[in-house]
DNA sequence: GGAAGCAAGACCAAAATGGTCGTAGATTGA
DNA sequence: TCAATCTACGACCATTTTGGTCTTGCTTCC
């Protein structure tokens, strides 16, 4: 239960290391217009990640929006804004689609057991929680030594309150 | 991705189901010692799931400790602790085994990426804080309308520090 | 015009999930 | 004692999800 898929495993991954790149092309001057951009085979060589799937992980991020790409050669992908900017749950959420904790939510109307199901609103609460948990977590935060302690999200997780 | 079981999902409706019988039990009094013990074809009929499924789920709830089970005529299943004492993080981990986010936590030592994967540490503390998460929410906390507010957790959760 | 790169989709194998069946053992009430 | 109820457990199976490959085509730069 609760498991992330590699995708997203993978995504995050690729995602933290073009965040890392940025700032090492920023420091690089800006003469040099290195955008920060990498190949996806690049990426995938670095992480020992198989290099077609990677690629097809990142099309999917590109599309919504997370990258921008850039065809040809010396071509690749580049974040599309900020590496504070982007959480985790875009991420997450851009690769392994919009499933969250219980069918219902997710299926919309589907589950047959709606009706008699007693579970469901307290679980689409503590859905909302991870949710925002994860909100709360940036690409940024992830390429700290984490000793950073990113405080970012404090409400909406304290208590499971409508 | 972070997709609760059905089987899961079923354990906590049966679980509350359960401990919403063990309150009426009480409130019959304690001369008729109805320990508010339900046979799982009972549950399965009142929620409207496959009951040999719901069988199996008791019974690894029942070997995680969870319930405890009487064979026989009238036999059955009920809470082995009180409601408020049963986090849905237990029931969980019961039900799914523990697997978690990462591949990494669960199979332990086993991705082979583990050596130049960078987002390991970061999302090992993603990772505690649902857990804290889950595990403040103890069935109890279920069967209420949820306006009740349980504000149990509070530490934990609000930052990733280590 | 190539080489280097992205884009997209069909396709596939393996694993997890959801669910069934059959059989065996405990308990109890008649 | 014996039949009706229950739990207990394992084998089994269908479907879905996941992880991953291949092929083909299109862009951009030199
Ligand atoms: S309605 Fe209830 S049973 Fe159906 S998916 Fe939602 S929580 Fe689970
Ligand atoms: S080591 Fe890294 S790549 Fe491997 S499972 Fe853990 S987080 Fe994912």
């Amino acid at each position: 239960m609760l498991r992330l898929t590699k995708k997203a495993d993978y995504g995050l991954m690729a995602l933290k290391y073009l965040a890392e790149q940025a700032i090492l092309a920023e420091q690089a001057g800006a003469d040099l217009n290195l955008s920060g951009a990498r190949s996806a085979k690049d990426i995938a060589e670095a992480y020992h990640i198989p290099p077609q799937l990677l690629a097809k992980i990142l099309q999917t991020l590109a599309r919504a929006g997370l990258l921008v790409s850039h065809a040809g050669t010396n071509g690749g992908y580049a974040l599309a804004r900020s590496a504070a900017d982007i959480s985790t749950f875009e991420v997450i959420r851009a690769i392994d689609g919009p499933l969250f904790i219980t069918s219902c939510i997710t299926i919309h109307g589907a589950c047959d057991l709606a009706g008699h199901c007693t579970i469901k609103e307290p679980l689409r609460k503590v859905n909302d929680s991870i949710t925002t948990l994860l909100s709360g977590i940036s690409v940024a935060d992830l390429t700290e030594p984490a000793d950073h302690l990113p405080a970012a999200m404090a409400g909406g997780l304290v208590s499971i309150e409508r």
